[in-house]
DNA sequence: ATTAAAAACTGATCTAAAGTAGCATTGCTG
DNA sequence: CAGCAATGCTACTTTAGATCAGTTTTTAAT
């Protein structure tokens, strides 16, 4: 999906990883975020008719087409859901809100720190991850790209938190050391995304 | 509202003007977004049930209370009032995005260009701003906490905005010089936040 | 009108991260 | 299995923006 773009669908993400991201005039780059299993894309471009910014496959992925009529029409049917859909949606915001803030306020290191604690809580709470670590198919430049820093710098960045015994990330493989000094360096809120919605309650 | 605190209202922001922040553990400062006249704010906090950001007055306001139930339960009579509600909160979020993009990918000079392209659009919508410019309330210190960057440096790329034959803002007011310059400058999208949603088409 | 306190502004110095350049692995593909 | 592209890694140099330390201007309160 890129930019642009009139009437798409949105999708349930069942297997593999994704990742939305706009591009500038200059060609730079910024990752909005990464969907992992379990995930809801595309919302945005169904409800404003055209696509903001563009989503393409990390992995090969699967995924449940969701069409734009079908949604809103059951909405008349089950209020319910749309309140479900407009929590997902909040849910989307809440991360997109802490990267915001994670890029405006935090250092690289930080940031990066705070990039793979959420990850890490997001795929635990799909089962794809332990609190040992989990795989994570992204590579430095996409890890760039994301935490708007330099290919380069990241690299010297994962240095420091593999030297510090905090985290590391090799091979598409996270492990994550020192959770306790983790959260501390990245200021991470343990509380966050820990909420599963109105469908649970 | 503060971080934190459970059971919250929303609220529609008839008059004045508010911002939403986060704060970090050492006192740093990331405002999220300004509220103007028109908008919709405290959604989130009424979703998870607990406020994940602070909201703050930054004239005097006057706004009307949504109760979290009643909006709910509205959304039973009146499914399309759930696609508009989610329509307004997924325009949040691409406001968000679009700030992540800012502070990103773009200098300290486009990203405040950008802003005030943002507000700007905004503010015509609701009959609060023109071509020509528009009355803002803002101190550079709330600038440098929404760009992210130091008020020192908001001061400078103000100046030199100024003196570029961009833009001015001084005593309250933006003054728009160079329109089509500026868009250039700050690589802003013309049709961005141009749909008027649901309950208009 | 006076004064206190915010807010705006400026120059000098410092630093985190960018950019540049090049080498080392890994994994494809013909 | 040779060769190529992608990715990972490192040292060196540069730069955007931070920080520090003020002065000036504006605004609000008495």
């Amino acid at each position: 999906m890129h930019q642009g773009q009139t009437d798409q669908a949105a999708y349930i993400l069942s297997d593999g990883w994704v990742c939305s991201y706009k591009l500038m005039r200059d060609g730079k780059r910024q990752i909005v975020d990464f969907q992992i299993p379990g995930d809801f894309l595309g919302l945005r471009s169904v409800l404003f008719h055209t696509a903001d910014h563009n989503i393409e496959p990390i992995t090969p992925v699967t995924a449940s087409e969701v069409l734009a009529s079908d949604l809103i029409d059951a909405f008349s049917s089950s209020p319910r859901l749309a309140t479900a859909v407009l929590w997902a949606a909040s849910r989307d915001e809440a991360m997109v809100v802490e990267h915001l803030v994670s890029i405006g306020r935090r250092s690289a290191l930080e940031r990066t720190a705070h990039f793979f604690l959420e990850l890490s809580a997001r795929l635990k709470l799909v089962g794809l991850g332990t609190v040992e670590g989990y795989a994570c198919p992204l590579s430095q430049y996409m890890l760039a790209d994301a935490l708007g820093i330099s290919a380069v710098h990241v690299n010297r960045v994962l240095r420091e938190l593999r030297e510090e015994g905090l985290l590391t990330f090799q091979k598409g493989k996270v492990t994550i050391h020192d959770f306790e000094k983790l959260v501390d360096v990245a200021d991470f809120d343990r509380t966050y995304l820990d909420d599963y919605g109105p469908l649970l309650r």
